[in-house]
DNA sequence: GGCACGAGCCCT
DNA sequence: GGGCTCGTGCCC
């Protein structure tokens, strides 16, 4: 008889072991990776096969062996390459092996997912075009079969000939079939090349990488190239090149809204292309699974989530942005880092992997200066187009001479003179809603969220909304907590600033870009389409205004509250502050219109603004990496957060503790590497939902015997331990 | 995740 | 004594 050993699709780490299930002889075809339907405890569920064992007839087991009782799909679900991808997540990551499964699926349970059929016409034998005695539209209809060979649904609908077609079908001279199709909602996307010549530096960065893509074996690359350098162009150049080789590429964007663009880039000279992110359908993300996997596709855009698709035969993995924290998954487990899976999966295919930036994170910066990376400059923007003027201005100041607006008097200013001049501008201010804080003014009570106790943002439609739970509130006309009546909303986000903007430029169109206003499948593009063709003057919005999309009438950029990313307790705060204001400044003056840049803060002093505004990323990195080795920080270490969660505070706190000593016992002492822990402190969301929530924050030069520790104790079969290797935050 | 099972506690 | 809630262990 033959067992198979079956990986259980429940999203828990209790559960983090294969359970063997007896094939029965109808099912006798299956193979690893076939994902089926099983009974588990009590009910059924579904689960994925992986691997099969031949035992002897009547063999027992002091269990009770169950019979797998159907299959989902028609054909294996996971390739061998997913499953040991998968098995590697699943270890380094410290998560139960059916969650890291469940990346590689369209999604999270394994749903059926039925086809889409349309109806094919085509003739159903020869007519006689002279003697032909029917309705006009009819032989309209007849004669494009004729020359096409067959025609879809919709195509006969664009030529009004559907009753036509409906008649024909009936007197039996045109017959219909049904052919599956793939969902593909990224297919009406058409582009063509537009003229241009490389660059002297992107030749040279082609080049080398090249050299490495003929050989076929592994290697990473950092682009390090200013915003308008023309990085996009390069990834396309290695892309021809790869697929010249016979061999599959991936290109990596940071947010589902900037794969629009780059597809629309990629499909001039493409026209083999998936898309794959998180907002797809179900059933599209499907379909594009089924193209992937029966090689009509060579080359997969998208997300983070685009990592985990059939593909095979890789030889070019292109992560863009590669600085940004969209890469890494923080709420579901496994909590990767798709820099880090995309480098491991590169190594894995002999793959080249290039990491491109204008602002590399200090880790990527790091790697390539110690030569583990090969570092390719672009150190000049396409037709030597200058980089655009960046002032900066003191928001004290503007308080001091009485301007109370979110808006300097330079900006101000400056927006009307672009406006005047028929430009474009775009105003970042990385804060939705309408203000940011509600508070008591008699006793300072701040309106809170009653799940997760972060502030509650006010917004223009009369609700607090909780950013992180999206719990709702009505905001309170007196203080719960001293009866007062003066309750004050402050702070400014895009919605107050959409209102200061009409009544400063009364005249100006003005587009919201943000997550309220982009929900909608596709609204990022229609929102940045529409600023493409200068229907709007100034497009303002949170930090996705500020990603990697060019519009060419732009010429004025302002970045508002530049500094606020600096008062959150975060290692990466002064990254994050550089990196955001390059980004920004990197939207104005692309084509031959300068550019002119208002970056607002307070603390105009800080390095991350200084250097921000000068746009010197080699100078920012040269005064952040000290810091970072002074304080014991990556790229010096890894990093390891441990969340410990309990209904009771005391529990949770005394289990982290007793964590943090055995580490102390068994860790430290023996081991030459440079390791330490801290904690246990309240976790930024120190209780939600009340549930206590306690941190310990590893930091080692070892991060494999941080996991052996880890897995000795069991902390990774715990549902009320949360691990995070390399974690964004520290808390 | 989610169900079964047992312990502890309130009901008439 | 029955029924409810809550904590704990286990699923092949």
């Amino acid at each position: 008889m033959i067992i198979a050993e079956v990986c259980v699709n429940v999203a828990t780490n209790v559960i983090d072991q294969n359970y063997i299930y007896l094939v029965p002889d109808r099912l006798k075809f299956l193979k690893a990776g076939w994902r089926v339907i099983i009974p588990f405890r009590t009910k059924t569920r579904d689960g994925f096969i992986m691997g099969l064992n031949e035992v002897d007839d009547g063999t027992t087991f002091d269990f009770e062996l169950k019979e797998i009782i159907d299959v989902f799909d028609e054909e294996p679900w996971f390739t061998p390459e997913m499953m040991s991808a998968a098995r590697w997540l699943s270890e380094f990551y410290l998560c139960p092996l059916s969650m890291a499964m469940r990346l590689f699926m369209p999604g999270r349970k394994g749903q059926k997912i039925s086809a889409r059929i349309e109806k094919i016409y085509k003739l159903a034998g020869t007519f006689d075009e002279k003697n032909f005695k029917r309705a006009v539209a009819q032989l309209r209809l007849l004669k494009l079969l004729k020359e096409r060979g067959e025609l879809r649904t919709f195509e006969i609908g664009e030529q009004n000939l559907s009753a036509a077609a409906k008649a024909l079908v009936e007197a039996g001279l045109v017959k219909v079939e049904e052919r599956k199709i793939l969902r593909d909602s990224y297919s009406k996307i058409k582009s063509v090349p537009k003229p241009f010549e490389l660059t002297a530096e992107q030749i040279a960065a082609t080049e080398t990488v090249e050299k490495f893509l003929t050989a076929r074996k592994f290697q990473g690359f950092l682009l390090y190239g200013v915003t308008g350098s023309g990085k996009t162009q390069v990834y396309i150049e290695l892309a021809k090149i790869t697929r010249r080789l016979g061999r599959r590429v991936i290109i990596l964007v940071p947010e589902i809204s900037l794969t629009g663009q780059i597809v629309s880039n990629f499909k001039a000279y493409f026209s083999d292309v998936a898309v794959i992110h998180s907002r797809l359908s179900i059933a599209e993300r499907s379909d594009a699974f089924h193209r992937i996997r029966n090689g009509k596709v060579g080359i997969v855009i998208g997300a983070r989530s685009a990592l985990f698709t059939p593909i095979d035969n890789v030889g070019l993995i292109v992560m863009d942005e590669e600085q940004d924290n969209s890469y890494k998954q923080d709420k579901n487990p496994p909590h990767y880092h798709a820099r880090f899976v995309a480098e491991e999966f590169a190594k894995f295919h002999g793959a080249s992997i290039v990491f491109g930036s204008a602002t590399p994170s200090v880790e990527t910066f790091y790697r390539a200066e110690q030569g583990e990376l090969i570092l390719l400059k672009m150190p000049r923007r396409v037709l030597n187009n200058p980089l655009p003027e960046v002032e900066c201005v003191d928001m004290r100041g503007e308080l001091r001479a009485n301007n109370n607006s979110v808006l300097s008097r330079v900006l101000i200013e400056l927006l009307k003179k672009t406006l005047a001049e028929k430009n474009q501008a775009i105003i970042l201010l990385n804060r939705r809603g309408w203000s940011t804080i509600v508070m008591c003014r008699a006793c300072g009570e701040i309106a809170k969220c009653p799940d997760c106790g972060l502030p509650m943002t006010y917004h223009a439609d009369g609700m607090l909304r909780c950013h992180r739970c999206e719990v709702e509130a009505i905001p309170p006309e007196i203080c719960p907590s001293c009866g007062s009546r003066r309750i004050k909303f402050l702070g400014t986000g895009t919605e107050k600033l959409e209102k200061a903007l009409k009544s400063f430029l009364p005249n100006a169109k003005v587009l919201r870009m943000d997550r309220d206003s982009t929900r909608e499948k596709f609204g990022h593009k229609k929102i940045l389409d529409a600023f493409a063709a200068h229907e709007a003057d100034i497009l303002f919005g949170t930090q996705m205004v500020a990603k990697g999309h060019d519009v060419s009438g732009v010429t004025t950029v302002g970045v508002l509250s530049a500094d606020a990313a600096l008062s959150f307790a975060n290692f990466r705060a002064a990254e994050n502050c550089f990196t955001l204001i390059t980004q920004a400044a990197g939207r104005a003056g692309r084509a031959d219109l300068p550019g002119k840049v208002i970056v607002q803060a307070y603390n105009v002093d800080a390095a991350a603004i200084r250097f921000g505004c000068a746009q010197d990323y080699e100078k920012f990195f040269a005064n952040e990496l000290p810091q970072r080795k002074e304080v014991f920080f990556p790229p010096f270490c890894r990093l390891v957060k441990l969340i410990f969660m309990h209904k009771d505070e005391i529990k949770a706190k005394n289990f982290a503790k007793e964590i943090r000593d055995a580490f102390y016992g068994e860790v430290k002492k023996n081991n030459f590497k440079r390791q330490e822990i801290f904690g246990p402190i309240p976790a930024a969301i120190a209780n939600l939902r009340g549930v206590y929530r306690f941190v310990l924050l590893i930091k080692s030069e070892n991060l494999s015997s941080v996991r052996n520790f880890l897995r000795a104790h069991n902390l990774h079969k715990r549902d009320d331990v949360y691990i995070d290797i390399d974690p964004l935050t520290t808390d």
